[in-house]
DNA sequence: CGCTGTGAATTATTTCACAGCA
DNA sequence: TGCTGTGAAATAATTCACAGCG
């Protein structure tokens, strides 16, 4: 019923990273790596990765390391690799039209197989390989190609809307763009990407950066 | 020389969504708001917001809540909300070109000063109404646009030396979009939006719901 | 010997729950 | 009265440090 060790959400952001990692290492030739290797690869401490990796299970040799093969089929059935997910993009404007031949052109692991934009302007043009249809047939569209995951790039005023009839329609993990907060019932998973705040992030920072550039000018 | 008390990077991650949630209250001429109404805007708990709230001082009233005037200008002072941060995009391809337009078009805190790309046939053109120079003149460029912040659009192979090149000529601030991971010397700071491993994490919870569907079809 | 896997300690973050003020 | 601000408690995540194995 109840997981015997629920994996941290914090491992589990971590997973991609040490995968591309050791994706890497192979197609280099890497046939083995220790912790500290992997772990500066993908910008973690050791220990961390050891901890992560033991949430799933014992793949390295002590006194040795990891193989690099094994591990990538170990973290990349974890994360989905192999199989294809089919992924449906609502809101072609320019952030979706990228998007789209993104994810055609450099993942193997999701495919593309529907768009959908309110534009009739937009629908019937073609992104990614994929003609765009009427974001009002969402439910047939669904029902048609049945995606399991969706990103969203609409605008932000219809992004929630949008987010509600995918959910309804039995889309359970969506990625979202629109710079909207964003709530779906539990058992459903959104993760948002936004620019802006990004940016404002870094501006904290670098306000930060300059507030104490002015107190080492005072001091010295 | 220390600060009395450090921010939590979790809150600094969350004012700029507070921020937003605000911005549109006031546009819809609220005055007024508790903790409890803002943090559901936010997607938080009450206390966290109050608690985050609260590492930078005391702007509520007891009893009556927050003025949505004061608490804009409090944090987006914090954000860095008024003044107008100059930011350089390197690497103009699909991506690049739609966060350009994005960024120019969306967001009066950021202004585009310089785009820059490494092929000769992108040198040269527009985007974002700004004019695409040369990568090599990426340090010339820097200083004649003193740039705060970097958004990163490079192909993965070219990012971590463009990330050189920039802290290097004093650009602090980076947001990578390029799927490697990055390495800043301290004093600096990346943050780094990665479509695919986005969806590779969404992917793990799809398999992992998957997984308990099949587990609920055999209890029943 | 060297590196993994992991208890224990530490640190970070969130939530509880309520005193205190408008 | 009702909601903020915040100690104290709870939870989550990370790091330490070392036993144990190949």
């Amino acid at each position: 019923m109840t997981n015997p060790h629920p994996i941290p959400d914090a491992t589990i952001a971590r997973l991609p990273a040490y995968l591309r990692a050791l994706v890497e290492m192979d197609a280099q030739g890497t046939a083995r790596v220790s912790s500290g290797e992997l772990a500066e690869a993908a910008g973690v401490q050791p220990a961390l990765l050891r901890r992560d990796l033991s949430h799933f299970g014992s793949y390295g040799t002590r006194g040795v390391g990891y193989e690099v093969p094994l591990l990538i089929r170990e973290i990349g059935e974890h994360v989905g690799s192999g199989t294809t997910w089919p992924v449906l993009l609502v809101g072609v404007g320019n952030m979706g039209r990228a998007l789209a031949t993104h994810l055609t052109v450099l993942d193997r692991d999701f495919r593309l197989v529907a768009l959908l934009d309110a534009d009739p302007a937009v629908v019937g043009t073609r992104a990614g390989g994929v003609e765009v249809c009427d974001q009002a047939e969402l439910e047939q569209v669904v029902a048609a190609t049945r995606p399991r995951i969706a990103v969203v790039t609409t605008p932000a005023a219809a992004a929630q809307q949008v987010v509600d009839r995918l959910v309804a329609a039995g889309v359970h993990s969506i990625l979202n763009f629109a710079p909207v907060t964003l709530v779906v019932p539990p058992g459903s998973t959104v993760r948002s990407v936004d620019l802006s705040q990004e940016l404002h992030i870094l501006a904290f920072h670098e306000a930060r950066r300059a507030a104490e550039a002015v107190v080492e000018e005072k001091i010295s």
